[in-house]
DNA sequence: TGCCTTTCTGTAAGCGCTTACACAGCTGAT
DNA sequence: ATCAGCTGTGTAAGCGCTTACAGAAAGGCA
C-alpha cells in the first residue's frame, strides 16, 4: 500500500479525478485514457487505499458482529452464513468476541466506529449501549433476542417446538421432566424454549439451571440430578452442548438412555449426529440466520427500508435416539 | 458518527489540535482546559471517527484472517485465539471465508487494504498472490502450512505424533491399514500426516483420497472402502470429520469399532469426544495456534521483528476406544 | 528588570480518495 | 456562421483526524 493515485495520474498524465474515474466507472473516459490510465495501475500495482475510498465515500463497506463466544458450534453456523452473504453484498465482516472481556461496551463501540452496520446476539451488549446505538441511527440485527424499538430482531421458532418436544417425550410415556440449562435472561431463546416446554408439562417439569450452556456444566449438573432420590426419567435440555454434558452423567452413573433415561437437546450441533445414542434436539436454521441478518443489515443500510422488521424463522425436530425407542430409527 | 472533533472543539472554546491531545494524552493540556474539553466531548457523546484516525496514523488497527472455511470446528478455535490476542493487542479481526468463491485474488486484497497483517490457513490464497503479499512487505503469518520465504509460519507437530499413533496401532495387531483423507496439497498438514504414518507402515498403508475433509466424504469413501473384498483392519484419517464419516460407515455396515475395525481422527474436535465409541485423535493446540499468529503478527507489524519465524507446536496423542481395548480405558 | 525556559495552545499541512463544478473543444442543428 | 448540448478533463473542496511547527503566556533566575 504505497503508491497513491497521484502517482497513477502524473505516469499517465492525467489528473487524479480522471484516474478515479476510470476505475470506478463513473463519469465519461475517452478510451484512449482510459488505455494510459490502466496501463498506468497495471505498471504501478495500485490498489486504491481502502482508508482513502472509505473516508471519501463516507462509509466503510463493512459489517460488524458480536458473538459471545464462538467456541459452539452454533454461532460459528450463524457466522458462516453472514460472512457469506456480507461478502456477496461486498461487504467485510469483522468479528467481536464479548466473553470474558472487561470493556465490552467499549469494544462495541470501537467496533460501530469500523462499520456501517451491526448484527449482535441476543443480550450481549448492555441495554444502554444498545440505546445508544438506535440513537445514532447505526443500523443493528439482534438475532436470538425479543423484539426492541429501533432495530431488526431475528430468532428461530422456539415456543411452538418446545411444545411440539414436550408432547413427543409425553406420548413415550414420562412424566416426570427436568429442564437443564435454565434461562439465564429473560426473553432470549432458552427462555422461549422453557416457556414452551412448561405449558404443556406444567407442575412435571423442574428447572435446574447451569451457570453456562456448556457441556461441563450440562455435566455436572446433571450428575447432580441424576443422583437425587427422585430422578426425572426424562431431561429437556436447553441446548445440545448442555444435552450431551448430560449424556456423559448418565454415562458416568450407568444409566442406559434411553432405556432408563431420556435426553434432548437443542440446535442440532454436529456432536449430536454423532452421539451414541444419537441426540433428539431441535434444528435451528443456524446458517440461514446469519444470511438473513446480513441482508436485513444490508436494506437498512442502504437505506432501502427503514422501519423494523421481526422476522421468526421455523425449525425442526430431530427425532433421535437419545429420547425413546421409535418405529424405525432414523438416523439423520 | 456525527459529530466531529470540530464541533467539539468549537464547544470546548479550543482548536481542535487541543481536543486530539486531550483524547489521546499526547502533548501538555492544561487542567481547566482539559476538563472543558472532556466536558464537550461528553455533551456531545463524541466518538473520534476510525476512519479520520486510521487515515491520519497510517494504520488501520486491524488483523485480517483468511480461511478455506468455517464449517468445522478447527478453524473455529483457531480464530477464538486469534480474536482474543489480537483484540487484547487493540485491533480488530476481519474474517474472510474463501469457501466457493470466486474471485478469491479481489477479496484477499481488498482485505489486505482493510488491516495491517494477515494471517492465512494453509495454501487457501494462490501463490502469486503470496507472492504480490509479501513483495508489498505485508506483515504474513501462515498456519499450516510448510515455511516460506518472507513470512512466519506456525503449525502444529504432525510427523513424530503421525509415527507414534501408527506405532501405537501397529501395538494393537493390526497389520493391514487405510489413510482415509489422502493429502491435496503437499506440504499442508496433512501431506504431513500421510508421510509421517506411512515412514513406519510403509507398504502396510494404502492412501485413500477423499475430496473434501468432511464427515460426508469420509462417510462415501469409508463405505466404498470397506465394502471391498480386503478391508483394512484400521483406517487412519486425515482429520476428525472424515473419521466421523468413517464410523458412521462402520456402523451402517454392521462392523463393530474397535473389534473389527480400528479407526483414529485427527484435531481432537468437539464430536470426537462425544462419538461412541470416543474416536482416538490426535489433539493440536488450536486456540494456541490463533494466539500465536496474532501474537507474531502483531510483532511483525510493531517491527518488533522483522525476520521471519517458523515455529511448530507439540500436539497430543489422545487415546480413545475406537482404535482398539487398553488397559483402563480412558474418555477425556 | 530583562532574558531564557517551560508550558500551553493554535495553525496548517498532510493522510488518499471522491466528486461537484467549471471549462475547453466538438458536433450538429438552425 | 452561430450556438446549444455533448464529451472529456482538470481544479479544488471536502471527508475527520494527527502532529510538526510556531507563537504566546507565564515562571525562574541573574
Amino acid at each position: 500500500m504505497d503508491v497513491t493515485i497521484y502517482e497513477v495520474a502524473r505516469r499517465a498524465g492525467v489528473s487524479i479525478a480522471t484516474v478515479s474515474r476510470t476505475l470506478r466507472g463513473t463519469g465519461p473516459v475517452a478510451p484512449k485514457t482510459r488505455e494510459k490510465v490502466l496501463k498506468a495501475v497495471e505498471e504501478l500495482r495500485f490498489t486504491p487505499s481502502r482508508l482513502g475510498v472509505s473516508l471519501a465515500e463516507g462509509r466503510h463497506a463493512a459489517n460488524g458482529i458480536v458473538f459471545p463466544n464462538l467456541a459452539g458450534p452454533y454461532y460459528t453456523e450463524v457466522l458462516l452464513g453472514y460472512e457469506e452473504v456480507a461478502s456477496e453484498l461486498g461487504r467485510s465482516v469483522v468479528i467481536l468476541s464479548t466473553k470474558g472481556r472487561s470493556r465490552v461496551h467499549d469494544l462495541v463501540k470501537d467496533l460501530a466506529g469500523r462499520v456501517d452496520g451491526l448484527m449482535v446476539f441476543g443480550h450481549t451488549v448492555p441495554d444502554d449501549l444498545v440505546a445508544e446505538l438506535v440513537r445514532m441511527r447505526m443500523p443493528l440485527v439482534f438475532v436470538s433476542r425479543e423484539p426492541l424499538a429501533g432495530a431488526d430482531t431475528l430468532r428461530s421458532e422456539n415456543t411452538a417446538s418446545a411444545r411440539a418436544l414436550a408432547e413427543h417425550l409425553l406420548g413415550h410415556g414420562y412424566r416426570r421432566f427436568a429442564f437443564l440449562g435454565a434461562p439465564i435472561a429473560t426473553g432470549d431463546d432458552v427462555d422461549e424454549r422453557w416457556q414452551g416446554v412448561r405449558s404443556v408439562l406444567g407442575a412435571a417439569i423442574e428447572a435446574v439451571p447451569t451457570e453456562h450452556y456448556t457441556v461441563e456444566c450440562g455435566y455436572q449438573a446433571a450428575k447432580a440430578l441424576l443422583r437425587a432420590p427422585a430422578r426425572p426419567e426424562a431431561i429437556v435440555c436447553s441446548d445440545d452442548e448442555v444435552a450431551l454434558g448430560a449424556l456423559l452423567a448418565a454415562e458416568e452413573l450407568g444409566l442406559a438412555v434411553p432405556d432408563e433415561l431420556a435426553v434432548t437437546g437443542w440446535d442440532d450441533i454436529m456432536a449430536a449426529r454423532h452421539a451414541r445414542p444419537a441426540l433428539t434436539t431441535i434444528r435451528q436454521p443456524t446458517r440461514e440466520l446469519g444470511a438473513r441478518a446480513a441482508r436485513a443489515l444490508d436494506e437498512l443500510i442502504t437505506g432501502a427500508r427503514d422501519t423494523p422488521k421481526h422476522l421468526v424463522l421455523p425449525t425442526e425436530l430431530m427425532l433421535r435416539a437419545s429420547c425413546g425407542h421409535h418405529p424405525q430409527e432414523e438416523t439423520k
